[in-house]
DNA sequence: TACCTTAATGGCACTCAGCGCCATAAAGGA
DNA sequence: TCCTTTATGGCGCTGAGTGCCATTAAGGTA
């Protein structure tokens, strides 16, 4: 009767706990009541556990952007899309809030993060490039893709640094703040 | 006479011929002729071996920083001291395309590299917090770090793809490229 | 009911990164 | 010559992750 919210809520109290890096993978196996071997059957490794079902949220992140109306200006479409992303249910917020702190503040899965950003980027990629008819591998699809990213994680930093403030109004004030600088003299 | 410089050397043979994940810190022991407990004292990982000195590089993007004239306008300092941090001599340009081509191309280090971009952007955060007389740790130097990578990436990918491209040419196009996004309607 | 197939499980042994501890050797200074 | 510092590297350990294989549960068929 195992399933990945099992391990994900048994992962999360152990790392809560101990700590992401003083929980070994048999700590959780046996607070779970599974063998180690049977963990690395739901998550490919250890750092995927605080990521959960991320690659399936890719695929809601896909389906915003395929019911974006063509002509809707570019930039616009691809700063709501983000935005729409990261709206969250109250019921959940706080819940997400714990497994962003805990990806961005432990040095382990801010590195492995690099693997999981790629993936997000790349759904932004192929959206610009179907926009502008060109392929997700030219420069200016990527390009999107990492400014998109960089505008994002600095939302979630200073969501993590404000407990009462609002992911997506941070969102949108990132981007107006980099419209501002770049447009300074 | 064990040095940073042998082992970078013996160490960057061994990820062409084997590739990197398959060459263990024994076998890198062995071709520099040290014992593998030393080359941890060296690097203090296997990921921080085709970094080299990047400590060190840091150092002189501060000087960089610490040059530009305080009447140059912000988004420009930070452009050109960008630039200047990735203009190389034609004599280690190569090397370096290797260095960056194997840590853009190989997940292990693509993931590292999470590390080593926060103190390269933790550098323009300074930088952008000094001009401003705000502290580091606020919105708009974080952001502008994390847009800086953004940039300074999607330049590198198009570098390696192009192998005739100029570096400091393609971080300017990513730069223009960005802004006519941003101001697409 | 007996039989067969398939999927999930988990134990076992192995590789490899990385660290703590300790012994040794070389170098340099008084 | 003695003492101290520094570089070295061996040894053994922890922990992630993998391949292999045996066991068990489940589901379908004759």
């Amino acid at each position: 009767m195992t399933d990945h919210a099992a391990i994900e809520h048994a992962a999360f109290r152990l790392f809560d706990q101990q700590g992401f890096d003083h929980t070994t993978m048999d700590d959780i196996a046996r607070a779970v009541g599974v063998g180690k071997r049977t963990l690395f059957r739901y998550f490919p490794s250890k750092n995927d556990i605080p990521w959960g079902q991320f690659g399936a949220s890719l695929d809601l992140f896909r389906k915003q952007f395929a019911a974006v109306p063509p002509e809707t200006p570019l930039a616009e479409a691809v700063h709501a899309c983000v935005v729409a992303f990261n709206t969250f249910d109250d019921t959940v917020v706080e819940q997400h809030r714990v497994r962003m702190r805990l990806i961005l503040t432990t040095p382990t899965l801010q590195a492995h993060s690099a693997i999981k950003y790629e993936a997000w980027r790349r759904v932004i990629a192929e959206y610009v490039a179907h926009r502008l008819s060109i392929g997700a591998d030219e420069r200016l699809p990527r390009l999107i893709g990492h400014v998109s990213l960089a505008i994002s994680v600095a939302a979630y930093e200073q969501w993590l640094i404000d407990p009462g403030s609002s992911l997506t109004h941070l969102l949108d004030q990132e981007m107006a703040g980099l419209k501002a600088y770049l447009a300074s003299r």
